[in-house]
Parts: C-alpha cells; structure tokens; sequence
DNA sequence: GTCTATAGTAAGATAGAC
DNA sequence: GTCTATCTTACTATAGAC
C-alpha cells in the first residue's frame, strides 16, 4: 500500500537535492501543524499548504498522513536514541563500569532531549497518534530497556515483560513531565527525581515469585 | 455535540424499559466490536448491526461512535472503583490503619478487576480510542492516586504531578500485564510483583530536590 | 522522476418521516 | 424513539503535464 520510494544519487542531469528538499519541507509543516493540533485533529489539506506542496506529493514521498506522521517519529527517535548512546559511551569511557550509573547516564540523556525538543516530546505522548502508533512505541520502548538492561538477561516471561513495561513507562512519564516544565531549572529538578524513582524501582531488581 | 439525554421514570402509558433495553443492546454490541477490532478499526455499521438497531438510534442515545465507547468506558470504571473502594472499606473495618497498605487493598482489588474483564482491560490500555481519551484516562487517574494519596497532601507542582503520575502509570502497566496473563494464578503472581514495585516506589514518599 | 488536478470511495454524521 | 436516505469529509488512487 505504501511506497518506501528507496532514493539513489542524484542522476547529473537533474537537479541537486529537489527530492530532499520537498520531504524536509513536508516534514517540517507536518510538525508545525500536528504539534499544534494533533495526529486526528490535522488535515493532509494544511501540512502541504504550509509547505508549499501536494496532496499527491505528500502520497508519492511518504504513503500518506499516518506514514508522514511515523516519519517524523523516526527522526525524533534517532535524535533520542544518539543521544542516549553517545552519553553511555562517554561515561563508559569515563570510567563508569556499574550498569545502573550507565543506564543512567543514557536516561539522563533521554530526558534532557525531552526537554531540548518539548513540542514533539508532547505530540508523541499524548496518545493522539494512527492506528497502532500505541503498540509501536510500546515495542520501541521494550527493545531499548532490554538493550540497556542487557547484563540483567530479561526473559518473555511475564514478570520480566512486567518490569520492563514498568521501567519504560516510569521514563516516559518522566519524559512528559519534563516536556510540560516551565523553565530549565524546573525541568533539571524533575530529572533528578526521575532518576531517583527509577533507582528506587531497579534495586532489587526483577521480582521474582 | 453530545447530549447526555436524562432518562426519567417510565410513565404510565409508555412500554416498559424499552430505552434501557435500546441502550445495554447497543452498549453490548459495542463491547463486542470494540473489544475484537479496536475503536479506529470498528464500523458503526456492524455495531448497529449486531445490536438489532440503527445508525439514528445509536445517535439518538449516544450521541455518535465517541460517546459510546466513553459509555463503555465509565462503566468499566464504575466497576473498577466500587470494586477498590469497597476493598478499602473493608481492610479499614478490619483494622488496617497504615496508609501505605490501605492503598494496597485497592490496588489489588484494581489489578483483580483487570483479570476478571480482560477484554475491557485491554481495550482501554491499547491507546487506540476516540480523540482526547488518553488524557481522559490520565485526569482519572491522578484523581484517584490524589484520593488514595491524600495522607500525601500532593500539590499541583511539578514534583507532585510527576509522583502521581508515575505511581498511576505503574499500575495501569500492572493491569496490563494482568489482562494478558493466561492463567489466573500467573494474574495472581503478576498483580505480588506490581505491589512490590508500588512499595520500592512508595518508599521514601515523593521526591523533594 | 516529480508534481498537479481530479475523480472515487468509505464511513461518520444528520434530517425528517413514521 | 426508531429508522432510512442523504450529506459531508477526508483518505486514496490515477492520469497526465513538465
């Protein structure tokens, strides 16, 4: 149904970047307009208004509203995700050999990122997404505690899929809240709280019956 | 847009609970469509449908296809909250007084709740639901966690928000968990672990920087 | 290959007869 | 209160210009 469109290197008769600059521009009024309305409340109408293009060249780069929408997750995610990487390499190579300091130092990352791009930080989190948007977070976030809680060799048992779901939704409270701060200061202050809850939560480690 | 339409007594000269049997059929189609396909996927046609109704009618009462799932909804809920406070009454008259296991007994007897309609349960954690319903849910949900909380005295800061916030999602991640357990002893295993957590969490009270 | 204009389709919402 | 017929909106698909 939808078209990935892979893209190769610009042919030398044709003209440089056309491609990528319409879907930056796309990119760009979608969110502008879903950050102010929303995933259901904003029309496919507004976004190429906005960014001077088409309903059809929306269709033809992207698949349609949800895909374009995914699209702009995708991006906010990979900015996350560096983030958070580039943070636990630091501190790795900082010295800091204790899993929970590493996984840490990542979340940190995570949530100073919420805070430095608020406007998508909230789009995401509210709820208000295409259909399935919920579950793939959801998988998302499962994949990324498991990756840093790799030493801790979570099973498909229910008590583990418990105690990441818990741990995932812990930060992505934490994410939001800092999203809503009203200054810097105030977002630093809900940082070091969530922080201090999820140690809270991973002393002990996964209960077991 | 909505109306809730106020139901009075049945006159002298009107058939018997007519309203009230339109009502619960359609309430209990909706159940069965919604649980299966989810809100975006069901068709207002096939709950009609299967409710030996119409499309005017389930307006007439409802208002549209929002409005009836938020019916579904405050049901549930209902259920959910009778269920806790009852709970609660009764670890109260059997002499409980610490705060922190008053709230247990509710909690428990939530989680027990999520086990026991598990279709419901799911329903309303997939995020997949009319606009605004997630934030709906959140609203209720710090409400309750203010109520079972009041010892707390939580604020409107920040701080607070968050505490309430986490606590809310853990549980609602515990009930989850539950509706998906496939035995009922498993449901019993998850709903200890959840408990735990809520305690490792609790411990300490709100964070104060 | 890229984009515009336009027609098609499906589903929620509404009006008015009974 | 109930139901049918109709309307509206917005996603989807396509033909064809450049």
């Amino acid at each position: 149904m939808a078209e990935p469109q892979p893209k190769r290197p610009p042919t030398s008769s044709w003209q440089w970047g056309r491609t990528a600059q319409t879907q930056r521009a796309l990119l760009d009024a979608a969110r502008d307009v879903f950050t102010r309305q929303g995933f259901a409340e904003a029309s496919i109408a507004e976004i190429v208004e906005r960014a001077g293009s088409s309903v059809g060249s929306l269709y033809h780069h992207f698949g349609g509203k949800s895909e374009l929408f995914l699209a702009l997750w995708q991006e906010h995610q990979q900015a996350y995700e560096e983030a958070a990487s580039s943070a636990v390499t630091a501190a790795r190579q900082g010295g800091v050999t204790d899993p929970a300091e590493l996984f840490a130092a990542g979340a940190r990352a995570f949530l100073e990122g919420s805070w430095h791009r608020r406007d998508l930080a909230m789009l995401f989190s509210t709820g208000d997404g295409p259909p399935g948007f919920e579950l793939m977070k959801r998988h998302r976030g499962h994949e990324w505690i498991s990756q840093n809680d790799a030493l801790l060799r979570l099973t498909d048992t229910s008590l583990d899929r418990l105690y990441a779901a818990i741990l995932t939704s812990l930060i992505a409270e934490g994410a939001r809240e800092v999203a809503t701060a009203r200054t810097r200061a105030q977002a630093g202050r809900v940082i070091d709280a969530v922080l201090e809850y999820a140690c809270r939560l991973m002393a002990g480690g996964p209960f077991r019956s």
